[in-house]
RNA sequence: CGGGAUGUAGCGAAGCUUGGUUAUCGCGUCUGCUUUGGGAGCAGAAGACCAUCGGUUCGAAUCCGAUCAUCCCGACCA
């Protein structure tokens, strides 16, 4: 009986393309359209509600931990930007810089902010007095523009949706501890709410952040293997700092420089989803994050009872709290569950006259097609176990799938043919950046993702130069 | 920045090799009736300066040149 007989509204199949399934789900569940820039993307309602709930779910989190928030400007004065060496060496090559105001040219042109280091530097040195005054925690809210060559939506754009938490603190310690809690938060939030597990660990030295002392990462792992940095925190030491000239006076009475982070997640999160979750009927999404968690699809509305029934429960669940659709459309059923499956809800109910007259309804999971029959007096109760039940499936399928994609491997020969595969490799090798493009190179594009153990076995040797290794690292190809 | 591909109705495509009256098809849209538990059926209707600019020609969606835009694959990055 089933037909798809519309076939320009179904999507590339994953095992067939994967890249094109990926932009047919973007596309097709209309969470984001192409706009007349290359590289800028229009954020549809549907999309732009996903980035929403993420947001709401970070911030609270960022909020319990001190976090304040507040906005600084968009542009960035070109001499302001110049003053730390190594970060402007890493974003000189992408940024886009206004060189006009008004019609005149500027003497000092404005960099569309890539990153806001230096504007935070900036305030902070006027904020900052003594000791009295740290730690200061601020996060902003916005986006950021970097001129990409190659560009996918939610993955890579020339803009795209971030928060940007940059903290001072008066000792070291304190400073790599925010940093190393910031990282549990992302990795709660994608345990939590997103569904995702990481791996998590230091970048190496060829991979960290311009600028940092350390960078701390977590990296999911996409269907077809490839792995995804989904957000990064960093410990700066006192090298901004110094740039910058933010002082303080210490417990001491004498001026001290304080220890800098910065930790930021971006709307790449949103293809992480997509990806990680994602099958041949369209989108899935955990229900922490769907901007619709359950949608009530009635069989025959115009029939008696119908529609009233299907509103008392929408009424109801709205009311425990849930993000509720009825969808009185006039498609036909089977129409609207493609439809709905495609956006990727959560959970479906189906009521009908034949389940009106037993007292019943239909309701369907996303993730895997299973039905459940049940009376209607009860579906208010059971939607919240049965959401959370959704919740940790997905979770549960997500991470067999990345811990059965990490092999350990001794050599270049092992690596290579772990990383043909798809999924992560571990090797143990030196660190040594001139050691790490060798390896890239040797596998066709594997980088170091994050150090797994800095505590090597004794007699262990890099696989490249020979030298003593001093790090065992998740190596992967990425997005 | 290299490699590949595409640009024809709101969307997806055919037509182009071999130039020839009125540019074809599907989806969607509109109207009406019948339907409704997995992308409904029938009947009718509207909708396109064939990406842009230039060239060849009696004649160009079709051939030639340039430009622009987008997508995909690589090198660099959230």
């Amino acid at each position: 009986m089933a037909k798809i007989q519309n076939k320009n509204d179904a999507i590339t199949s994953r095992d067939v393309d994967f890249a094109q399934w990926y932009t047919d789900v973007c596309r097709k569940a209309e969470l984001m359209d192409y706009s007349s820039v290359k590289g800028f993307i229009d954020y549809l309602p549907y999309g732009y509600a996903i980035w929403e709930q993420i947001q709401v779910q970070l911030d609270k989190r960022f909020k319990k931990n001190g976090v304040e928030n507040v906005y600084l400007p968009m542009i960035i004065p070109t001499s302001l930007f110049n003053k730390e060496k190594e970060h402007i060496q890493g974003f000189a090559p992408e940024t886009l810089v206004a060189t006009l105001g008004g019609g005149e040219t500027l003497s000092d042109p404005l960099i569309i902010r890539p990153t806001s280091e230096v504007l935070f530097c900036d305030l902070y040195k006027n904020l900052l007095s003594s000791y009295r005054d740290l730690p200061k925690m601020y996060n902003q809210w916005c986006s950021v523009v970097r001129w990409e060559k190659t560009t996918r939506p939610f993955l890579r754009g020339s803009e795209f949706l971030w928060q940007e938490g940059h903290c001072l603190f008066e000792t070291e310690e304190e400073a790599r501890g925010n940093a190393l809690t910031m990282l549990e938060v992302y990795d709660e939030v994608g345990r939590d709410v997103l569904a995702i597990p990481f791996v998590k660990g230091r970048k190496t030295e060829h991979e960290k952040f311009a600028g940092a002392v350390a960078t701390y990462t977590i990296e999911a792992l996409m269907h077809d293997g490839k792995a995804l940095q989904a957000g990064t925190t960093h410990y700066f030491g006192q090298g901004f700092a110094e740039a910058f000239g933010i002082r303080f006076l210490g417990r001491n009475n004498k001026l001290e420089v304080p220890h800098q982070t910065s930790w930021g997640v971006s709307t790449r999160l949103i293809g992480a989803v997509i990806m990680v979750h994602g099958d041949d009927n369209g989108l899935v999404l955990p229900p922490a994050v769907a901007p619709i968690q359950v949608v009530i699809v009635p069989i025959r509305q115009e029939a008696e009872g119908i529609m009233p029934t299907c509103n008392q429960i929408k009424e109801k669940l709205v009311e425990a709290g849930y993000r509720v659709k009825v969808d009185d459309s006039d498609r036909t059923p089977g129409w609207k569950f493609a439809q709905w499956e495609m956006k990727g809800v959560p959970l479906r109910i189906e009521i009908g006259p034949r389940d009106l007259q037993e007292g019943k309804l239909m309701i369907t999971k996303r993730v895997n097609g299973e039905k459940i029959s049940l009376s209607i007096d009860e579906v208010v109760d059971k939607v919240p176990e049965i959401l959370e039940q959704i919740h940790q499936d997905m979770y549960a399928k997500a991470k067999d799938q990345l811990d059965h994609s990490v092999v350990d491997v001794e050599n270049l020969e092992q690596l290579n043919a772990a990383l043909e595969k798809g999924g992560y490799a571990r090797m143990a090798f030196c660190g040594e950046e001139e050691c790490e493009l060798k390896i890239k190179e040797a596998t066709k594009g594997g980088t170091a993702r994050a150090i797994y153990s800095e505590e090597v076995p004794e007699g262990t040797l890099c696989p490249v130069c020979g030298k003593k290794a001093t790090v065992i690292v998740y190596f992967a190809k990425a997005y």
